[in-house]
DNA sequence: AGCATTAGTATCTTTTAGCATACTATATAT
DNA sequence: ATATATAGTATGCTAAAAGATACTAATGCT
């Protein structure tokens, strides 16, 4: 387990969004995916945009901590890393899916009244 | 919004687990939804264990400005205060039951080869 | 008069998350 | 020899989340 991991998963709700309840953790993995799960450690960086290396390089490495994500890292200079959805990883895509869609209806929403 | 409202949200993803992401927030929408979709402040309490009034106070202030939860006060002494989810935050609960259903996976197969 | 009950507040401290900025390694191309 | 590109590290700082502990209001009950 990466983050939060000072006291224990109470429940499987918890133990989910532990995981994957960072700033920018669902938004990577769904970068990745959109990207036929294929995406370097730059593009991803210039894709989130206002991320500093470090917080980039620490969610990277807490999401394949937690077997969400592969890394790949070429024998090449200068360096290619590529991140991929693990299984796991993957088998969350229909979530955040959803959970996107839901979150698209409620700005709207919130557009028309505000 | 209430949950790290300091910059701006970037995409409906973002958006969405700004107002779920929060350590106790999905728990709390999963525990009344499982009690009829009607618990008391206390209960609430009580079934988390491990959270402080104030913790518990300012969660579900922050998901009733979302517009996640209800809140029913009644005029008696001692107080009655009644939380139910809104029809936006029933929309949520299929998914928590997704990443549920997910999480529980994960922690079985954890322990199978830890 | 004093106690129990419930849903909180108030104040202070600690812990965690995240940001800013500067720096590194190294093969290749010029 | 120097510049370029890429995927990071290192160090220090700020802001946000969360915790600990003590307290309050108001009424009915004894």
């Amino acid at each position: 387990m990466a983050k939060n991991n000072s006291d224990e998963v109470v429940c499987a709700l918890d133990y989910a969004f532990r995981r994957i309840g960072g700033k920018h953790k669902a938004r990577i993995m769904w970068y990745i995916f959109k990207k036929n799960n294929v995406l370097r450690y730059g593009e991803l960086k210039r894709m989130i945009g206002n991320i500093t290396p470090k917080m980039l390089t620490q969610t990277l490495r807490e999401l394949e901590e937690d077997k969400l994500i592969n890394r790949k890292v070429y024998a090449q200079v200068p360096p290619k890393v590529e991140y991929s959805l693990t299984q796991t990883g993957m088998e969350l895509i229909p979530f955040l899916d959803h959970v996107g869609a839901w979150g698209r209806k409620q700005m709207e929403k919130e557009n028309y009244t505000a």
